[in-house]
DNA sequence: CAGTGGTCTAGACCACGGA
DNA sequence: CCGTGGTCTAGACCACTGG
C-alpha cells in the first residue's frame, strides 16, 4: 500500500490524465461523487484533490456547472502593465523563423542534450501600436519540428495557444528573470531608439506538465511607458 | 445574522488580532478545538480558516505542537538572485536619512494626504562585498518618526524586522514593479560603473495588514552577477 | 503520556445552473 | 426539477511533539 496521502494519489493520477489530453481545455470532469466512487473515497478526499489543482491554476469550478480544465487566455502569462495598470494585448510582427543548434544556455533552459537542435522565432512585439519589445523565442526541434517550416508571416500572436492548439502540449507555469540590458544596434533600429538605451531583459522559461521546459523566451523591453509587475499577493 | 461563510468570518476575526498584536510572532495559538469552543463551530471549519492563513504565509503549523504566528525572515523579501540561484544576504550602508514633503508619486505609493511629510533612507547595498544597489526608501514621518532621529550608522540592515520589533508593524505583502534605467552621476559614483550603465529598477511597496501600505523603496541594481526571479509557480 | 495537527469518512443542508 | 459544487458538522484514526 501506498503511504503517501490519498489526495495526493489522487491529484497525481489526474495530472496524469491532463497531461495525456484526458480531457481538452475547458471540458467538464467528472462530478467530484463520481470521482469518489471511481477512486474508492470520500467525496471530501476527493474535493482536496481538486481544490489543489484549481489553487494551481489548472482547473476551474463553477457552482452548479461542474469542474472544468483551466483555459489559459493569451493575458494570463503576459507581464508587461501601462504605468496605470491597464494590461494591453501585444501585436507581434515576426522577423525570422530559423533551426540552428542548441546554445550551452538554451540546452541548460530547455533540458536538453548537447548537439540537440531548437527553432528560434525572432519578433517585434507592440504595445498601442509602438514597437516596445525584441524578442526571441526559443523551442526543442524534436517536439515542434512544424514550426520551422512555417513562413514568418503565419507565425500566431498567442504562441502558448499555438503550442496547445496543435501540439496538446499546454503551458502550466512559467518562472522568470529578469536583469538590465543595454540595446544594440539591431534592437535598437527595430525599436526605434538610441544605441545603448536601457532595457528590460525578461528570460522566461514556460513549463508544461511535470515541469517540462517547454520554451524559452528573451523578450528586450522598453520600459518608458509600461513596466513589470510582480503578481499581486 | 451574516450570509458569509464562517471561516471567512473567523478569519477576520483571526486577522484582526494579528493585527492588533494579539501575538506575537513565533507565539503559538490556541489549538484547533479551543478555537472551534470559542468560534461555537466546528474543527474543521476552524482549519479551514487557519489553512487559508497559512496559504497567505501569515501563520506555520507544526504537527504535534501548534500553530504559529509567521515570523518574517530577512530574506524573505528579498528578491535578487544569483545567476545559479542562490540567495545571498545583503549587507548594507546608509547614506543619509533626511524628512521631506511627499512627493506625488510618494503619495500615491503611501496613501498619504498631500502636505504629509515623509523619511527618505538612501542607502548602498552589498552583494559578496561589492556594491550593487543604490535603494531609497521612503515611509511615512507620521508612522515613524522615531527613525528620522536616528544616526545613519544605526539603522538596521534588515528594516523590515524593524517595523515588527520597535513599531509592531508587520510585513505581510509587497508589490514590485520593475523597469531599465541608467545609472546616473550619483549612482555611478557608489556602484563603481560609469554614468549611463544600465540598471534594474525595482519599485517596491510594502504592506502590512488589511493591505495598508507602509513604505515605498526604490532599488537600483546592477544585474551583471544578479537576477530578479518571479515566484517559482 | 496527553495534546497537537494531518487525514479521512459519511452524512447534512444550501445556492446555483441548466434542462 | 435534479445534479452540481459550497459550506458545515461530528466523529474516527494516525503521526508527531513535548514533558
Amino acid at each position: 500500500m501506498e503511504k503517501r496521502p490519498l489526495y495526493e494519489q489522487i491529484k497525481e493520477t489526474l495530472l496524469a490524465r491532463l497531461a495525456a489530453d484526458h480531457w481538452r481545455p475547458g471540458e467538464l470532469l467528472p462530478s467530484e461523487p463520481k470521482l469518489a466512487e471511481e477512486f474508492d473515497v470520500s467525496q471530501g478526499t476527493v474535493r482536496r484533490a481538486l481544490d489543489e489543482m484549481v489553487a494551481q491554476g489548472l482547473l476551474t469550478r463553477h457552482q452548479g456547472r461542474g469542474t472544468a480544465v483551466m483555459e489559459h487566455t493569451p493575458f494570463q502569462f503576459f507581464d508587461l502593465l501601462r504605468a496605470d495598470g491597464v494590461r494591453e494585448l501585444p501585436e507581434s510582427k515576426t522577423l525570422r523563423v530559423s533551426v540552428n543548434a542548441a546554445s550551452r544556455t538554451e540546452r541548460d533552459a530547455l533540458e536538453l542534450a548537447s548537439g540537440k537542435k531548437v527553432i528560434r522565432i525572432i519578433r517585434v512585439r507592440y504595445l498601442n501600436l509602438e514597437p516596445k519589445i525584441y524578442e526571441t523565442i526559443c523551442v526543442s526541434w524534436d517536439l515542434f519540428s512544424e514550426l520551422a517550416a512555417m513562413d514568418a508571416r503565419d507565425v500566431p500572436n498567442t504562441i502558448y495557444n499555438y503550442y496547445e492548439q496543435k501540439f496538446g502540449v499546454p503551458v502550466i507555469s512559467k518562472r522568470d528573470r529578469l536583469r538590465a540590458a543595454s540595446a544594440t544596434q539591431v534592437e535598437a533600429r527595430y525599436l526605434h531608439v538610441d544605441v545603448g538605451t536601457p532595457l528590460l531583459e525578461i528570460e522566461c522559461i514556460a513549463y508544461s506538465h511535470r515541469q517540462q521546459p517547454i520554451e524559452q523566451r528573451i523578450s528586450r523591453c522598453l520600459t518608458d511607458e509600461h513596466n513589470y509587475c510582480s503578481a499581486p499577493a
